[in-house]
RNA sequence: GGGGAUGUAGCUCAGCUGGAAGAGCACCUGCUUUGCAAGCAGGGGGUCGUGGGUUCAAGUCCCAUCAUCUCCA
């Protein structure tokens, strides 16, 4: 059976059951505390923790993964993969743990029809309700179930649900390994398919169990890759339908054959094709980095095995081939997939080339290489150190692997930053409340819940219109009044299942007080007038730049907002231009700002933007602007694009490679800005004396004058210096059989006096001359020597600057020097003269 | 979030303990040759990322800032 056929069956068979299809959900997770979709239920966690309620308790779907945790063991073993489909099906408090057994028992023995008597199973040990539906309702023998310990009981590490875990193993057969079942025989034998989760309990800490759910849960997970492996009966992942095209290509293109290398190369390749194609870019941080280091590993396992071609792009073509049909994305982002990649591939060259100067500077000086060299080499320049390992065998060095991993233990070490969260995690048990800030920004509401926070105290209202920083936006201001006293918002808080209190400095606030909540009316139109003109640049750059361009943060706030994105080079001074005129043309063209809720799939169909950070819900909310944007977004707005008034850019900049960000003014700011900005250009025209339009003009002929009468002042200057040269045949004195020249003169420049000093000695018959000029203050000695004088001027002039506490340049025929103290000219002079005398 | 490094001619880079900037390639001109990275001679081109500071003197030392690369969390 090929992989598709298995995930359609999965699907179909269970909406067969009543479970509603969902959609594969981004690799990139709404929760920010997970670096990538990791397992079916990610997108579900919502729905088990009970702050959201679903329409459809019963799910079914097909999860694209991402595991990179062990990204180091992915090619050493037959197993591991950075990239999986998992497919589960959930039940929200629905059914549990009978009907989700007997469900995975139907559809692997009727549907996969896999041999009954091959299938084991293994229970928690505590477990006697599910090994008695495995035994009684089933009818599997006793001995096939199996009873575990923590290996059997899922939870999440932290205070919260948490359940036993029953697990579906399949025989491969003794020329697998040894016999006794998944616990206590071979684990190539009995190869674990399935698992099924009874999410039933609450845990304080981990295995403690402190309370049963209100609501039992059921979440399901059956590797594809797994299963297929084992419906064509194959001998590891990386032989079944879901790699062979990618290992058939290429082993066409190797000239060496090596295991490892070939599984990293198509399992990275694959990863990263479904990651670029999600909106993640390669950068060195977060979610970028791991993209990063995902290709260049392909790259650098190619290299071995292939050390001419250096482009894997014929792979990335191949696994949007293979996967167009069930995840259609892929082909929709074909040209930017293809385009980043292209361009990863660039910059790991010239990272590695980089690398190779430095390793041959440290080869050629020192003749070895240190495992501190190659951490060096590592950590600064990216450089692999299996490469580094190579080279230096090449050269006959040997470097030890114990001392380089004490040196990155130690680096990673180092890395971890203490982190001041504060109070930020508290948990607060309360009933969620109503965010009204849309429509109003008053409310007249009842207080139901009042808690301490440090010294301080948060007020929850039934009713509430402060907005909490979410989708870049900041958090509003404002007071809480009664009885004619007004309190000032410190700061909004948000509860872990979204209800929303405010923070307050005031123990004056009781339970079941009506009060007036209202929000700064001006600070929340300022911040209102800047998200909206962020939804303007935001597709405005998408207009110029192209449909890559993908939100990767923003920061909103009064009159003032920033928009981050993905972008592979430094936007020109053009490209701006146009981006900037395209916005404001947006808000002079008094675009009406809409917001409907609809469902998520319609709101995509209508090409709705829906980047990461946005909540994943099955109704969402979207921000039209006119036809001119259209996004998913939280966030409030104005009515209006031409109440954003103006937007001005402050600044393009990268914020890392591949990510850059705007910076832009809204409103009330952006008119002073550009009203200051007129403001100078004004002054600037009345100190040229002439009309604003001509300030251009005026100023480039006045440089240009200037330009010109710098270069004759420099020629009058140089007349100058050659008429003092050509006079100085009677200041000549002959000492020590040199025509010496030494005088104090007076020029303007340390340039001067140097250009001086080369005229007397190549244009005169001056050997030896050394002169002293006071330069703003501050005393400065040339001496120059004919190149054919044996007498070091160098010297000589160290001994005259060291009078002034000071030295001089080392050339012998031409010696610059000086010094800060004051000493009497005249008799430094003299020592001059003292010393040619002495010469010989 | 933490660490390491880089920024010098159009490109790739040298430039020692501070003393007024260089190479190779590219470019232009001429000659010689007219075949695969052609040879010879000559030439143009540098705010040494930016802004401060220390110093008689800063590409070089100190501080700040911007940009870029890189490892880790």
């Amino acid at each position: 059976m090929n992989s598709n056929k298995i995930r359609e069956s999965f699907l179909s068979f269970f909406e067969s059951k009543g479970h509603n299809i969902i959609p594969s959900s981004s690799l990139i997770p709404h929760d920010n505390s997970l670096l990538f979709t990791a397992a079916g239920m990610v997108p579900l966690k919502d729905y088990f923790l009970g702050n959201k309620k679903t329409d459809t308790p019963n799910m079914v779907s097909s999860q694209k993964c991402i595991r990179t945790i062990d990204i180091d063991i992915i090619g050493e073993t037959d197993r591991h993969l950075s990239f999986f489909e998992m497919l589960g099906n959930f039940s929200v408090g629905e059914y549990f743990k009978e009907d989700a057994i007997k469900y995975s028992y139907e559809y692997i023995t009727e549907v996969l029809k896999v041999d009954k008597d091959k299938l084991w199973f293994t229970v928690y040990k505590d477990d006697d309700e599910a090994y008695n539906i495995w035994k009684n309702v089933i009818g599997v023998p006793e001995k096939r179930i199996q009873r575990g310990n923590e290996d059997n009981f899922w939870h999440m590490n932290i205070p919260g649900p948490c359940g036993p875990c029953s697990e579906i193993f399949i025989d491969r057969g003794s020329k697998y390994g040894k016999d006794g079942g998944p616990i206590g025989g071979g684990e190539d034998r009995f190869i674990e398919i399935w698992n099924l989760v009874f999410m039933e309990s609450i845990q304080d800490q981990p295995f403690q169990v402190i309370d049963e759910l209100p609501k039992k849960n059921i979440d399901t997970g059956m590797g594809l890759e797994r299963i297929a492996m084992i419906m064509q009966d194959k001998d590891n992942l990386f032989d079944t339908d879901l790699f062979k095209p990618l290992r058939d290509a290429l082993l066409s293109q190797i000239t060496v054959n090596d295991n490892k290398y070939e599984k990293i190369i198509i399992d990275h390749i694959k990863s990263s094709t479904f990651m670029i194609s999600d909106g993640v870019v390669p950068t060195n941080e977060g979610r970028g980095y791991v993209l990063r280091r995902l290709i260049r590993r392909a790259i650098r396992a190619y290299n071995q095995l292939n050390s001419s071609n250096t482009s894997l792009t014929f792979l990335v073509e191949i696994v949007i081939d293979m996967y167009a049909s069930s995840y259609p994305e892929l082909q929709d982002n074909k040209d930017k997939i293809l385009k980043l990649f292209i361009k990863e591939e660039e910059i790991f060259q010239k990272t590695l080339n980089k690398g190779l100067h430095e390793i041959n500077n440290l080869i050629s000086s020192n003749k070895s290489i240190t495992p501190k060299d190659a951490f060096y080499l590592f950590e600064t320049f990216g450089f692999p150190y299996e490469l580094t390992k190579e080279i230096s065998a090449e050269n006959k060095i040997d470097i030890n692997d114990e001392d380089f991993n004490k040196l990155y233990d130690e680096h990673k070490e180092k890395s971890k930053a203490e982190k001041s969260l504060g109070n930020e995690n508290m948990e607060i048990e309360v009933e969620l409340n109503e965010f009204v800030g849309y429509e109003n920004t008053e409310s007249k509401s009842k207080i139901f819940q009042v808690e301490a926070y440090d010294d301080k105290f948060i007020i929850f209202t039934e009713e509430n219109p402060f907005y909490f920083e979410a989708g870049g936006q900041i958090s509003d201001k404002g007071v809480i009044t009664i009885d004619d006293t007004s309190i000032e918002v410190i700061d909004v808080f948000q509860a872990s299942n979204g209800a929303t209190g405010l923070i307050v400095d005031s123990d004056i606030f009781k339970v079941d007080q009506e009060v007036e909540l209202s929000v700064n009316k001006s600070f929340r139109s300022g911040v209102s007038k800047s998200h909206t003109g962020a939804h303007i640049v935001h597709s405005a750059l998408r207009n110029i730049l192209g449909d890559h361009v993908a939100q990767a943060g923003s920061n909103v706030t009064p009159g003032k907002f920033r928009f981050d994105f993905s972008h592979t080079e430094k936007v020109s001074q053009e490209e701006l231009d146009e981006i900037f005129a395209l916005s404001n043309s947006a808000v002079f063209e008094d675009y009406e700002v809409n917001t409907n809720i609809m469902n998520i799939d319609e709101a995509k169909n209508e090409g709705a933007l829906a980047f990461f950070g946005d909540k994943y819900e099955d109704d969402v909310r979207v921000v039209n602007i006119g036809d001119f944007s259209k996004e998913l977004c939280g966030g409030t707005h104005v009515h209006n694009s031409h109440d954003v008034g103006l937007i001005v850019l402050l600044q393009e900049s990268s914020i890392g490679s591949n990510l850059r960000r705007v910076e832009m003014l809204s409103g009330k700011l952006a008119y002073e800005f550009l009203s200051n900005a007129y403001k100078s250009y004004k002054s600037v025209s009345n100190i040229l004396k002439v009309s604003v339009d001509d300030v251009q003009n005026k100023l480039q002929s006045q440089l240009e004058t200037l330009e010109t009468y710098e270069e004759k002042f420099k020629k009058v200057r140089e007349q100058e210096i050659s008429n003092l040269v050509s006079n100085i045949d009677e200041h000549i004195e002959e000492i020590n059989n040199y025509k010496v020249y030494i005088k104090e003169v007076s020029l303007d420049s340390a340039n001067e006096l140097r250009n001086l000093a080369l005229q007397i000695v190549n244009e005169s018959n001056v050997d030896i001359t050394l002169i002293y000029a006071s330069i703003n203050g501050k005393n400065s000695i040339v001496g120059a020597t004919k190149n054919n004088v044996s007498l070091n001027i160098s010297t000589l002039v160290t001994e005259v600057s060291k009078l002034y506490g000071g030295g001089a340049s080392k050339d012998p025929n031409l010696s610059i020097g000086g010094g800060p103290n004051n000493y009497k000219t005249s008799d430094a002079l003299k020592l001059a003269k003292e010393l040619i005398l002495k010469d010989k």
